[in-house]
This record gives structure tokens, C-alpha cells and sequence, in this order.
DNA sequence: GTTGGCAGTCGGTAGAATTGAGCGCCAACA
DNA sequence: TGTTGGCGCTCAATTCTACCGACTGCCAAC
């Protein structure tokens, strides 16, 4: 297990020394059990440390110079800034989830049922039900999963319907509008050839496709081009939301909680929100690091589902700066774990 | 173009005078424009009765008596009651949606593309834009359409894959999960038979399936029990529920923000409310009579999409009981216009 | 470097006074 | 009988004041 729970991009280590870090990390802990502005002496009184509160007050004006406290007025306690939280989180022992919440974790994975997207649909559930927070499941997109069966099925003679299995088992449909009235007997050809040509290739494999220009290659070119199509916007992934209610209890002020629901409702941006924190390398974007504006006053926890070593989608966690980072880690640590091994076996079968 | 926006269950027209009525609309409207309490001063200088607010008041006396108003306190002025805002709901003239979002509307459904889901999200949306409401599209479930194809589709020797293809276009997947190793070759045979089985049959249909006990009738067995077995749970409905975010807007309190989202997020209950509504022969439900506690200072506009007489889903606006009645009524009776004229058109093709 | 003490700052709260919107009642009037 | 203006009353909302208390920063002493 690691001992960090997470990494900065490329961390200098902003290292203090032993008792600033442990002010800090009681600043932060106390911060994010009351939701108060923190004092000295209420640090002096909960630390081992054997130290009046003029000394603590004396550490804290440094911290606050450099950065990792604020004073929302004068003569109030500190706040931790974004940097506060992220020196507390880059140093949290990673803990381990209460042997209830284990027991509910297990309990919910040996009776889950269904496809693929039942399972992460409700796997959002279980990670708002364990944390209180607004949780995200992704599922991974299938261009780099192979076709196992398409179909070409007749609407009617100007629409036909192009259904595609991939081995993961994603099935995804595609309307295909002819420019001629199509016959069963040519729809029923095309769907042959297209099975022909497009089973165990990729959405990035290029294919030969028929250069005639009879009805048959005519449809098999344009069903494989819408296919192909669907690419350059996204990758198909799926997203599943759980707990979004939650924001409204977890963050003050109205305004906050609608410019974080509003981002919620694009499900792309939040492919891309969590695909980010990801690709910096994090599992913890606090506040700014996340990189969008509007969800600033936000902490967002992501964990990888991996299957065979690749990566296969991702759970995520979203709350105020001031979550409760170690349950939050652990769930979602714990979770992607389950959903990995999950979906391991059944590939392996 | 109906003169009543909506009629009660069984109405008994609790008409009032002409005078009541007048001052009524009065404080509706009122406060529908303001969020305020409305006083007879303010009733008697905007509406053309000529008469004082003494007068005005006297009236108020009796209109909430009769429960069509209410007091906050004593020395407030009135606010309508939900029996109020069903007075006023059921004597709107229809009113005419703005030349701007006519064509708002025209452009969006001259421009969509794609797939009958997109397509409803997208209204979703549009839905949302107009009117600043959270909105909910319904798609309607499937069981009464026939089934175009069905295909067994082998992920590995022990889990298959049922590939439902209904006639208006609807895909559905079910894992099947076989009890002993299945051959790429049972499986095919499976397919054939499920074809010749099933086709033109709806979820409704009893079909007779091989009694015998060899790996394709077993198969096929398997694969028709768990078709038929999704119906009672769900009839395949889709929602859509767009601008949700506009719930932070609309309602004041942090707690009645909660508890319309966390309405909101169970899709299933979202479905049996618009249900609800529309089995009552209802187009709005006013605060308590849409029978959900948490949502009782919401009003809910529903509007039937049918294509060929059949209802074919519905289209929704979620708002606070002091919606804008007019404007959302007319925004959801044209969408759903659109989109029955739509949905017709492909069918007939 | 640490500590206790002290003066100063400022948000939060509680109470009192004030304001003002709006009502009910009533006597007068048509 | 219905309508009206006027009067007195009520009560939420606002403003002001005073005050408390939780802090801090600074400093002199240890």
C-alpha cells in the first residue's frame, strides 16, 4: 500500500519542517470537521505538540506567507488554501475503510446483476451511498475493443438500422438513410458483407470497402462510414452520475451549487474533467487544479478500473475542497479495485 | 386551439364571480411576477376594475375563505394556494409562444440529426433554453412495438449476448449467461430459430419455445425468458431530464433544492409521475397534486407525443408552482407538436 | 526560540427602535 | 346593499447600537 496517496505532477517536495507540517495537518483536519475558521489555540489544545498558542500563531503567519493558510478577516482563525489541502492530501496515510462500509462494498459486488452499464450505474449509487458525495463513474470507450458481430436491420426501404456488438459487449446503433429503396434481399447482403469485413477489426482499423456502386456496396460504404464516423467526438464512453442531490448539502451558497450542477449536466465535460486529473498523473484535483472555474470550491477524487493492465474507465468522487480526503480516497481506492477485479473475471471467464 | 389549457379530473367548475375571479388572476399573476405577497392596493391599480382597494380587500376576505388564497402572516398580503394557481391554470387562454422561439424551435427540429435518443436529449435541452425550467423527455417503452431482428451474439463460450431490434428503432441487450461451454455453431442455430421465433412478435406476445433439452433449444429457451423478463419491471421507458441545474435557480431554500434533485436523479419515479399526471387526464399538476410530498412546491406542464394516435412519450417542465404557466405551457404543447410531426413523418417515411 | 500578557480588530448576535406594507373594521355614503 | 375612505392595529423587515468573544499581532521577559 502506498504511502502517499497521491502525487503531485512533478513534485518539488514543499517540505516543511516537522511542526509546521503538523499545525498544517491539524489546521486542515479541524477545518474540515467544523467547517470554521481554525485558531491557535484550538491547534494548541488538539496537537501533542507541547507548545503555547503564541507559538502556534507565530507558525501560522509563515504558513500563511507561504501560502498554505488564508485569514478570511483579520482577527478571525486560518483557512487552508487549495495548497493547505494539497500538501495534507500528498501527505495523508492512506486509510482504510470502517469494516461496515468493506462489508457493503462486498455485499453490493456479490449481488450486482446485469450489463455492464446496470453495474456501473449502480456502482455510482454505492459510492454516494458510502460517502455522501456526488459520485462518477466512467466506462471506457470501445475503439480499441474489436467488433464480434454487425448488423444491418431493414426500418423501412429508405432507413436501415446498423447495430454493432463489440467484445466487450458495448452495443451501439448507428441510422443509416439510403438514397434508393433497399431491398431485404440487398440489406440482407449487405449486413453478410459488412460482417465479412468488419468482424475483429477496430473503429481504427481502415478497411477495403467496395468500390461498385450497386446498391449492396453502396450500403456497406455508407454503414461503414457512419461507423467510422462516430470517432473524432468521442470514444463512446459512458458516464453514470450518482448523488447529484448531494451537491446541495454539501456546498453553502446557491450559486456554487448551480455552477457545479451545471457542469454535471455536460456529461462530455465531465469525461474530460475526469480524463484530465488522470492525465496529470493525479487522483486528488483540489479546487483550481481541476481546471475548470466554475468548480473552483471543488475537490474531485478519481480512481482508475483497469482491465488487463489497460485502462478501462474510471470512478470518481466530487465534494467540497474540505471532504473528508481519507474516506473519500479509500471508497473510491476500494471501489475501482472491486470493479477491476469485477470485470477481470468476467473477461477471463 | 383549446380555450382551456387544461381541465380538471372531474371538474365541478368552482366558478367564481366575475369580479373574484378578476382579482384572483390579479394576485396570480402578481406573484408569479414578483415572488411577493400581493396586496389590494397593488390589485386594485393594475387591473381595470374600477374599484378600491377596500373593495379589493373584501374580496380577498372571501377568496381565502374559500381557499384560493392565503396570508403568510397577518399583516402580509395574499399568496395564491395551490387551488388558487388551478383556478388560474384552468381559465389561461393558451397563449402563443414568441415569434423569436417559434423559430427557435423550427431551426432546432430543422436541424437535428441522428438517433431517436439524441434526438429527445436534444429537446430536453431545447426545452430547457425556453423556458428556464428543468425539463423531462420520456421516450415511450417498447412493449407494444414488434420486434424487427433478434441475434445471439457469443462473447465467450459461456456468456451470449441478445440483440433486440424493435420496429421504431429501439435496441435492447440482454447478457445470457449459458450453463454449459456453447459452440459459435449452437449459437448461430440459436440465432436462426430465435429469428423465425420471435420476429414480428411484440414482449407481449407468448411464443412456443422447443422443449427439448439439447445446448440450442436451451439456448433459445434461455434467451426468450430473459426478453420477456424485463417487462414487469420496466417497460423500456427512456428519460431525459435536462437543466436540472435550474433547480438552484428557481427554488429558494437549500432544502427543497435537495429534494427536487434527489426526485430527479430516480428516473424510474420520474417516469410514474409524468405517467401519473397524464392518467389523471391532467397537463399540469399543481403542488400536492402531482401525490409526491417532496415535490409539493413544484408544478409539473406534461404533454403528450403521440405518433399515430398512440401515446409515444411525453415532454415535461419541472418548475416552482409560481411557474410562468403560459409561456411553459405553450413551449411544451409546440415541442411536443414537433415531435409528434416528427416521429410521424419517419414512420409513414 | 518560546512564552504569557495585552491591546486591537472585527464578525456575529441580541435587543430596541423604527419603518412601512397591508389588513380588518367601521361608519358614511350612494 | 354594495362601496368607499379612514383609522387603528399587526407584524415582518430593517436599522442601529452595544456588546461579546474569538482571534491576531506585538512585545517584553524568560
Amino acid at each position: 500500500m502506498a504511502r502517499r496517496a497521491t502525487t503531485s505532477p512533478k513534485s518539488p517536495p514543499p517540505d516543511l519542517d516537522a511542526r509546521k507540517a503538523t499545525i498544517l495537518e491539524a489546521v486542515v483536519a479541524e477545518h474540515i470537521r467544523t467547517a470554521q475558521p481554525v485558531g491557535s489555540s484550538s491547534v494548541a489544545g488538539s496537537v501533542d505538540l507541547a507548545v503555547s498558542p503564541a507559538t502556534v500563531r507565530a507558525e501560522m503567519v509563515t504558513l500563511e506567507r507561504e501560502g498554505f493558510l488564508a485569514q478570511p478577516h483579520t482577527s478571525a482563525g486560518r483557512v487552508p488554501t487549495d495548497k493547505g489541502y494539497r500538501y495534507f492530501v500528498d501527505h495523508l496515510k492512506s486509510g482504510v475503510l470502517g469494516s461496515a462500509q468493506q462489508h457493503q462494498v462486498k455485499e453490493f459486488f456479490a449481488n450486482v446483476r446485469g450489463e455492464v452499464e446496470d453495474v456501473l450505474e449502480q456502482t455510482s449509487t454505492l459510492l454516494t451511498q458510502m460517502t455522501n458525495y456526488t459520485s462518477v463513474v466512467v466506462g471506457a470507450g470501445h475503439s480499441h475493443t474489436s467488433i464480434l458481430s454487425v448488423q444491418l436491420v431493414n426500418l423501412d426501404a429508405r432507413h436501415q438500422l446498423l447495430v454493432t456488438v463489440f467484445s466487450d459487449g458495448l452495443v451501439v446503433k448507428h441510422s443509416v438513410v439510403a438514397a434508393f429503396d433497399a431491398s431485404h434481399e440487398d440489406v440482407a447482403e449487405a449486413s453478410k458483407q459488412l460482417n465479412a469485413l468488419l468482424i475483429n477489426t477496430t473503429l481504427d482499423t481502415r478497411v477495403q470497402v467496395p468500390s461498385r456502386s450497386d446498391h449492396v456496396a453502396t450500403l456497406v460504404r455508407d454503414a461503414v462510414s457512419t461507423l467510422h464516423a462516430e470517432k473524432p467526438t468521442t470514444d463512446g464512453e459512458q458516464v453514470f452520475i450518482g448523488g447529484s442531490s448531494r451537491v446541495a448539502e454539501v456546498f453553502e451558497g446557491v450559486e456554487t451549487v448551480r455552477k457545479v450542477l451545471s457542469i454535471l449536466e455536460q456529461e462530455l465535460l465531465v469525461v474530460s474533467l475526469v480524463q484530465d486529473i488522470l492525465d496529470q498523473g493525479l487522483s486528488v484535483a483540489i479546487g483550481s487544479e481541476n481546471g475548470y472555474e466554475p468548480l473552483s470550491a471543488c475537490a474531485v477524487i478519481v480512481a482508475r478500473v483497469t482491465v488487463d493492465g489497460e485502462p478501462a474507465g474510471a470512478v470518481g468522487l466530487l465534494g467540497p475542497t474540505r471532504m473528508k480526503y481519507r474516506e473519500a480516497l479509500a471508497a473510491a481506492q476500494v471501489v475501482s479495485e472491486h470493479l477491476t477485479r469485477r470485470f477481470g473475471e468476467e473477461h477471463h471467464g
